[in-house]
DNA sequence: TGCCCAGTTGAACGCGTGTCCAACAAAAAG
DNA sequence: CTTTTTGTTGGACACGCGTTCAACTGGGCA
């Protein structure tokens, strides 16, 4: 196996895991497999790693912060809090974000018994809240915005966009995602004193909306 | 160990499932500690089950359907829709429903890899929406609520709860129940054209909302 | 050129897993 | 009181798990 620094070892280990954990599940990702697709021995993971866990951990983290990353770049382009708003739930159900959906699912059924999974996952869950919480403040601020209480209104939002997504991916047949994004802009549109529609006014970018 | 009917054993067997998966998690509940805990030899499982998996999924059912159960009935006894629209939400965080919830966590994250579990989490969760959509719609019927698409409120208000109790329950100290009750009975309120504070105006009936 | 140390190996350890099945015992049928 | 049926036993099997560690490279420095 060719030899590596320890930072680019350590990256190529979680890169690793982060495939097996895709096609198997966080919970049955396993050393030996990890080692397998990276081409190397099993005993490897251990000299950069305290635990199997804390690879488990590193795992979602990576894959739950570029994800949030990619989202954030999107929303930073975007002018005006409405037309970000209306991204933001128009793209949340996309099936590209599936996988990263999937390891969501899998860290909060986890958390309770991962302890490093349990701090990736609550504080990255917060993360995804301050950003709606940005936007909000800045449509409250700009006037586009009703919301006597944007904290609140951010975990809502986020909760109901997660409660939706939870259906879309474990459940695969049971909601549409179109149908998804229609509710959840009703209901984001009355939280937020918009008119009706103007979270859809506009075609979701680059994600097919079936 | 003490003969049983065949119907009597599977419902011990599932039984001691529970029991098991409410310490453990349902993903590391094993046929040694079932049997153990039911105090019979371990072989006796695979004598009523015809996999391990069909023993989670059986257990998750049941512990799920006692659940939607017991909320049914306390549901039955209240006497008008907003009443009973706002014990739901009131009491949706109650701790008493955490072990249950965990359940569902696992389920979710399990269901794509376990079908046995897929299909008891998705028809439950159905059931679930059922019984929103049944108070929505006796709501609209009596003037109490105003909603031009039941269907989508009841998945939408079904998804809002699921993902703040999820936070709850997954990352413990984020929210807190009391402030998750009040988050979610105000958008509901919006969503269904109530008066703001209609689901909020009675404490939740024997739960500790902290 | 030769040495040294960091990166890497892979077997071994102890334990746990689901599944299988021949043997056993208790209840029911004759 | 036999015989048959049926619920139950518990060890065997093959495998997989995370973790450990002495032995083995191979690249960079002296």
């Amino acid at each position: 196996m060719r030899r590596m620094s320890q930072r680019d070892r350590r990256e190529a280990i979680i890169d690793a895991a982060i495939e097996v954990a895709m096609e198997n599940g966080l919970g049955a990702t396993t050393v030996r497999d990890v080692a397998g697709r990276m081409g190397s021995s099993s005993g490897l993971i251990h000299h950069y790693f305290e635990s199997m866990d804390l690879v488990l951990a590193g795992a979602f983290r990576r894959v739950a912060e570029k994800d949030l990353a990619t989202s954030r770049d999107e929303l930073a382009v975007l002018g005006d809090p409405v037309t970000q708003l209306a991204h933001f739930v128009n793209t949340y159900f996309s099936p590209d974000r599936d996988p990263a959906f999937q390891f969501w699912l899998d860290a909060w059924s986890e958390a309770g018994r991962n302890g490093a999974l349990q701090q990736a996952s609550s504080s990255l869950n917060v993360e995804w809240q301050q950003t709606l919480l940005t936007i909000i403040e800045s449509g409250v601020d700009s006037g586009d915005f009703e919301c006597s209480d944007p904290f609140g209104a951010s975990w809502s939002i986020l909760s109901l966009l997660d409660g939706l997504a939870l259906q879309i991916v474990a459940h695969r047949t049971v909601l549409s995602r179109a149908q998804s994004i229609v509710w959840a802009a009703g209901t984001i549109e009355r939280d937020l004193g918009l008119p009706s529609g103007a979270l859809r006014h506009q075609a979701p970018v680059g994600a097919s909306a079936l």
